[in-house]
DNA sequence: TAGATTTGACCCAC
DNA sequence: GTGGGTCAAATCTA
């Protein structure tokens, strides 16, 4: 009987496929991998020969309140308690791995109690899947109150990150995981001018910066297509949220999205 | 029934 | 030797 452990060998070739991702990155500093775009931390990537050692894995640091809010789709594969640290590790790795041999994975570090609290999250490898992010999984539009003329609220959570909102929030609740379920970040609306009016969701002396994006522009980007694996399901509420909105980017937390020109790029943020 | 998550065990970098 | 990262069977959920 050969022991289960085998079934290691069966998955496809990592080494190859890192070998080939780092041939696609471009040698020059203007690298950006996606915290580039999210405000993270550069790769702390150096390559030596042969095999990769883990600290050597091109590898980035983002702080949020909304780990799962990256537009991705990730797929849980561990969960373990770290030492000296009161919360469990949690491990992601893209949902695309094996369809499409995409090396991305993170991790989800909860890093104190606060409300809410904050989340370290590493990212190592850029998506090679060439899906479009889908920045806003957890933004709900609602539709204007009768007293509010055409306005509209946007509500900022922090249950997203696998699509269906509704999903994730049972998702949540499975994982009794009381990560500000449910409980905004902050609200926007916008009236038919593409005026924002930004609302705190909680205390000012409580507002994070990473919650407090300074939208100056009334844009969105693009939505993402149609065609979008296992995220049809947004389309609806991405269309709610770009509802009077036609400028040139978007910050939303730490999260800075960019216009059209910005055609995916090398990885698949600008 | 398929796909996602949980969780204990194993592997390996440090 | 230890702790972190990953695997995969079991379990859960829609």
């Amino acid at each position: 009987m050969a022991s289960p452990r085998l079934k290691r060998e069966q998955s496809f070739d990592f080494e190859e496929a890192i070998s080939t991702q780092e041939a696609m990155r471009p040698a020059s500093a203007s690298y950006s991998p996606p915290g580039g775009a999210f405000g993270i931390s550069p790769p702390e990537s150096s390559p030596r020969d042969g095999r990769k050692r883990r600290k050597d894995r091109p590898s980035w640091v983002n702080h949020t309140f909304t780990p799962h809010f990256d537009g991705h789709l990730w797929r849980k594969y561990g969960q373990k308690n770290i030492k000296d640290s009161a919360f469990p590790r949690l491990y992601y790795r893209c949902s695309y791995r094996e369809d499409r041999q995409c090396l991305a994975s993170k991790l989800v570090q909860q890093e104190n109690d606060d409300d809410p609290p904050m989340f370290k999250v590493t990212y190592t490898y850029e998506h090679t899947c060439n899906t479009t992010p889908v920045p806003t999984p957890d933004v709900v539009a609602e539709p204007p109150a009768t007293s509010a003329g055409d306005a509209y609220l946007l509500r900022f959570g922090s249950a997203g990150g696998h699509g269906d909102p509704e999903q994730m929030d049972q998702r949540e609740r499975q994982q009794h995981r009381p990560a500000a379920r449910g409980r905004p970040f902050m609200m926007l609306s916008f009236d038919s001018n593409s005026h924002l009016h930004e609302q705190p969701a909680f205390p000012s002396d409580q507002l994070p910066a990473a919650a407090s994006p300074p939208f100056t522009a009334d844009a969105l980007p693009p939505p993402p297509p149609s065609t979008m694996d296992g995220g049809g399901d947004l389309l609806s509420t991405w269309d709610s949220f770009r509802y009077g909105l036609d400028d040139d980017h978007a910050q939303i937390g730490s999260h800075v999205y960019l216009p059209d020109n910005c055609n995916g790029g090398d990885d698949n943020y600008c």
